[in-house]
DNA sequence: CGGGATATTGATTGATTTCAATGTGAGTGG
DNA sequence: CCACTCACATTGAAATCAATCAATATCCCG
């Protein structure tokens, strides 16, 4: 089921200049901290996939470089991701004893891998790593549940809007957004098709919103406009 | 801000025959047995708001009986909801300070609210309990994620089954469900218009899959049919 | 037995999808 | 160094699903 294409045991330092989030700004709380004692950095290629839908939850994980995409499929193989995890984050991070979604690499990404197991014994003992477990997933939660809003109840350009505003609040507010991930992959995640995303993308450009020297470079140039879609 | 309208300090039994959920089924584990020690059951009438989006995170709640909706709205009122809650579940477990949602009687309800800092005092001191907060919130998170799938790649008819199939669950899988919501709650729920929800349930019910002897009661006749709208 | 809220049904519109080219850019090999 | 190619993105035209606008219909509740 889970195609290994992941090089196991080569612990790699991340890239000079990764595409998003440049910077790791890894966090010093304590999932972090033990992620630093306990966690192995693994590398995976592009299109990688570092955990299926289904499987049992054996390792938690963190992005030291590159981005991962979580997501569902339907039958039909309609996707929905459900959340992009740039440098720093954690994910995997599940109670249950079997993965809600499938996790792939969107580019080439180190990503440091932990053992549920070790984890769930510190935090047995420490309760504020414990605490830390519980606060990352409500932290989650809270994401789901403005993406629910997303798509559920806006337009088009709404959704594009608040895409461009979260991945540049991501990376510490810079204007000039370098996207790790293709058109279909922001598709998924907002729930419209690609040439819809494509089509708003142009329409926001030429309102002067913002500006597209390339198409994975996205420049912000009227961000309270922006914000002003995003309700 | 908060429209008070709750009528506090009355421990009320819950009554005899609640519409959706007559069983409460209130779980043994650590939470549920923090409320049974720590929680006080109040009354809510219907439409009276529990806590609102913004607020400081005072209480966690668990209904004992009737039934409650959390929501988000946008600027302009297009509202999503994004979970039913319904006896025996726990909700507004929020490791962060302030609700990210509000929170409304959708019938009139008798939640049973524990004071925050009681229970992560007795989090602190509890492994067990640590754990159950953080696992509660992992099934919530994973119930997001579906609803995810739901809002972004569902058709109006697949959203309507999955729906359906979901209260029927949570009713122990009896054929014939009780609603406690509005077509108006259902529509935010999905991500529709009343008048989609509704012109789905004639259009399930011309194929036989279902039966509707009144608006609020509905019988599953093919399950299966709807399980293959489920995707 | 009203009367107001809630739900259903009908007609039409409209946003987004679908289908279909066309354009662009990065990597490859001649 | 430049054609070539393949994947990805943009653009256009048509179709479609759900939303909107507009009447009824039904159900509570007093």
């Amino acid at each position: 089921m889970l195609i290994q294409t992941a090089t196991h045991g080569t612990p790699i330092r991340p890239p000079v200049a990764p595409p998003l989030g440049a910077l790791p700004q890894l966090r010093h709380d304590p999932v972090s901290d033990a992620f630093q004692a306990a966690g192995v950095p693994i590398r995976f290629e592009r299109d990688a996939e570092i955990y299926g839908e289904g499987e049992p939850v054996e390792h938690f994980y963190q992005v030291v470089s590159g981005a991962a995409r979580t997501y569902k499929v339907l039958s039909d193989g309609r996707r929905q991701i459900g959340a992009f995890h740039l440098p720093g984050d954690v994910f995997g991070l599940e109670a249950g004893s079997t993965h809600a979604f499938s996790a792939e690499a969107i580019v080439g990404a180190t990503i440091r891998m932990a053992s549920r197991s070790t984890l769930e014994t510190m935090a047995a003992r420490d309760v504020a790593l414990a605490r830390d477990n519980w606060s990352r997933t409500a932290e989650k939660l809270q994401q789901a549940e403005g993406h629910m809003l997303l798509l559920g109840r806006k337009t088009a350009e709404e959704r594009v809007a608040s895409f461009l505003l979260e991945m540049s609040e991501r990376v510490h507010n810079v204007s000039m957004v370098e996207l790790p991930m293709s058109r279909q992959d922001i598709a998924d995640y907002l729930g419209l098709t690609i040439e819809t995303v494509s089509r708003t993308f142009t329409q926001l450009e030429s309102k002067a919103t913002i500006e597209l020297p390339s198409s994975r470079r996205i420049a912000l140039r009227n961000r309270s406009a922006l914000q002003r879609l995003n309700a």
